[in-house]
DNA sequence: TTTAAAAAAGGACATTTGTCTTTACTCCTT
DNA sequence: AAGGAGTAAAGACAAATGTCCTTTTTTAAA
């Protein structure tokens, strides 16, 4: 659900003074636009701290989340390769700090760089190996059985993610979600 | 909902001999499956015609299609990259011909040819940005919608794949299927 | 502390969808 | 042509889910 990719960050971290400037690090505010939907742009994001979420909005307001993306999470980067505008929106759900790096500067250590090449290689194999089963899951179980194996895998959901944002994700309405949460007796963790 | 792509179909022709030599044709008769989900395979395939199914299966019998695949489609090559077990089936619907190429020739392929390396690059873009919109629309709208949909881009859908698949495709019952097909008036067309 | 406004949760009903069963249709054999 | 086996479609009901509205809770202000 919340999804990281951890050798990307140590990536970035260890590069060379030089080809550390092609990132640029930015952050901004929870609910911030990071990127619009069918928009072009010439940056590729990988978010550093905080969580967003990648969603697909429809003209009926419908919005559906592909996933949550947390640290060394990267977006946009099929724009590079496809040349369209991007097909889903980036929206911040906590503050988050976020690298971007424009499409040239990717392109070229992707060509220079043979760990990044394999890096960004095995992300989208891992992206396109992880939405196959989501979807097969979330289609042949019950509402329930989803969100039981969310909250078995993150308990403190309810702690990080609006619950329209959850409701959003497993593609059905609030009040669907309240209803299950109530009869699987699961309730919102204290904070303190 | 029945993908393709030429590009790679055309590319394989052209190879001269010695690396044609790469890919094994093979050939086989409806409801075969050609790759076992949950095993290790030391292949890549590659449909040459016909349209098969690639599908996930869960324990309790269910199965989700994620694509119908047809002329030039490829099926295996993320393990190629990830090296787990396949986590799908590819189950032939109608006869199928293919091409088989063992991961030491696709490694091989992919670091001294370019153009084929662009291709799978381009394949892998193309399969992750078909997925989020497809399941985006899936999910936000109603079964008619869907079905809707579907019959208008691929009319004689029915002539070519069984209901029980496209209700499988839909993530839908047989009954739910027929149900709408009524409602909306959909009927096969006749063939000669 | 009380009250008003806003947000979140819950109730009631209608609709949709699935399950299970019955009916209809097809095709093959005799 | 008739009968029967197997497949496909439809009927009936139950369960799940969404919509809309009411109630409760929270927050903030007076």
């Amino acid at each position: 659900m919340i999804r990281k990719n951890i050798d990307l960050l140590n990536f970035i971290s260890n590069l060379k003074e030089e080809e550390h400037l092609y990132f640029i690090e930015e952050n901004c505010t929870s609910k911030t636009i990071i990127a619009q939907q069918d928009t072009r742009t010439k940056w590729v994001y990988i978010i550093k701290q905080g969580i967003a979420k990648c969603s697909l909005n429809d003209d009926n307001g419908n919005e559906f989340i592909q996933e949550f993306f947390s640290e060394g999470m990267k977006f946009g980067e099929l724009e590079v390769f496809n040349n369209k505008a991007i097909y889903c929106a980036m929206i911040a759900i906590t503050n988050v700090v976020y690298y971007k790096i424009s499409h040239e500067n990717f392109t070229a250590l992707l060509n220079s760089n043979k760990t990044f090449n394999t890096i960004v290689l095995k992300s989208l194999v891992t992206k396109l190996s992880e939405k196959g089963p989501r979807f097969a899951f979330q289609q042949n179980r019950t509402i329930k059985d989803n969100i039981f194996k969310l909250f078995q895998e993150f308990p403190t959901v309810l702690n990080i993610i609006p619950k329209q944002d959850i409701a959003n994700y497993l593609g059905i309405t609030l009040r669907s979600l309240n209803r299950s949460l109530n009869d699987l007796q699961i309730v919102k963790p204290e904070t303190e």
